[in-house]
DNA sequence: AACGGAGTCAACCGCATTAAA
DNA sequence: ATTTAATGCGGTTGACTCCGT
């Protein structure tokens, strides 16, 4: 307890409440500002940052503190994910009483649950339908063909050219776009440079992945084997029964259930080629796949 | 009753940004 | 204009509780 009045000696952990009582005092003087001085002043061994996050999190008025997030707050932090990323604070300002520690361990624990869902499950991605996505093709070089897009307004892209990936999909949901939904509206300064042009798709047919704590976007169960009670945003944008044999395609051995859990534990899915151990986004989901994986695109689209 | 897995929550850390000197 | 301190934010961790076996 003498520590406490040591010099340089700072506290950590959990707040006794006389430490809130001191803090709350220092807020309705000074107001919820000079959080430095409180330890400057000796009036509590803790950080400015500390005492701070304590008033934030804890000890301001109108918080909800101990109430569960209802579904309206969680349509909402789910929407907001997906349109401004993991910004927590922007999220939190939205709701009254929410503070950013609450949405991020609200979609943290989500997001664990959606991983154990799919751990629970070893099941292989899906492939595309093989009457979707005629349009285009995925060549093996991280290059789209356009053979045909459907005309929206006057945009049109050129058929039977190549056109390079740097972006597919969006980060929340995605996967295995049907790819006759492109448009030129999609393709950024496409005229301007092809090698630096941005593909960017807003996929009306998608499969619901997740996104591993490595960032890597991937594809879900089918949806007979997903729980959708928990992901109710993911339930109205599976529209297509899956192939749930998708991973035929690659070799049978290397993707058993076994070796797909291992991809999980290591957060890198390799598809089966363990050699290729290259790092990935979310926000470059073809790009980073090893190039040999296109090739079992081709045969999809032909 | 003991144990382990899952879920929740509070608080820390590092880095980025902003304000003050 | 530069440096330093304060504040803000997002990621992470560990303690705790609950619940099923």
């Amino acid at each position: 307890m003498e520590r406490e009045f040591e010099k340089g000696y700072i506290k950590k952990g959990p707040w006794s409440s006389e430490e809130d009582e001191v803090l709350l005092e220092h807020v309705k003087k000074y107001g919820s500002r000079d959080w430095s001085s409180i330890r400057s002043k000796g009036l509590l061994p803790r950080t400015g940052k500390s005492c701070r996050l304590r008033w934030v999190n804890k000890l301001r008025p109108n918080l909800k503190t101990g109430c569960k997030f209802s579904a309206e707050e969680e349509s909402v932090v789910i929407e907001l994910q997906k349109q401004f990323g993991n910004k927590w604070a922007k999220i939190a300002a939205c709701l009254e009483g929410r503070t950013d520690n609450d949405v991020k361990n609200f979609w943290s624990s989500r997001r664990k649950r959606l991983e154990r869902t799919l751990a629970r499950t070893p099941s292989p991605p899906f492939k595309q339908q093989k009457n979707k996505g005629k349009d285009m093709l995925i060549l093996n070089n991280n290059q789209v063909k356009v053979e045909k897009v459907p005309e929206r307004g006057s945009n049109k892209l050129e058929e039977n050219l190549t056109y390079p990936i740097s972006y597919m999909g969006n980060k929340e949901v995605f996967n295995m776009i049907n790819l006759s939904d492109l448009t030129k509206s999609n393709y950024q300064n496409i005229e301007n440079d092809l090698n630096t042009v941005e593909v960017e798709v807003t996929p009306l047919h998608t499969v619901p992945s997740f996104e591993s704590s490595s960032g890597y976007n991937f594809p879900l169960l089918p949806e007979s084997q997903m729980d959708f009670s928990l992901f109710p945003e993911c339930q109205n944008l599976v529209q297509e029964p899956f192939d749930s044999n998708f991973m035929d395609m690659f070799e049978q051995e290397k993707c058993s259930d076994c070796v797909w859990s291992q991809k999980l534990e290591t957060k890198l899915p390799t598809l089966g080629l363990e050699g290729n151990s290259q790092s990935t986004n979310s926000n470059c989901f073809f790009k980073d796949f090893p190039t040999e994986i296109f090739e079992y695109f081709e045969d999809i689209s032909t």
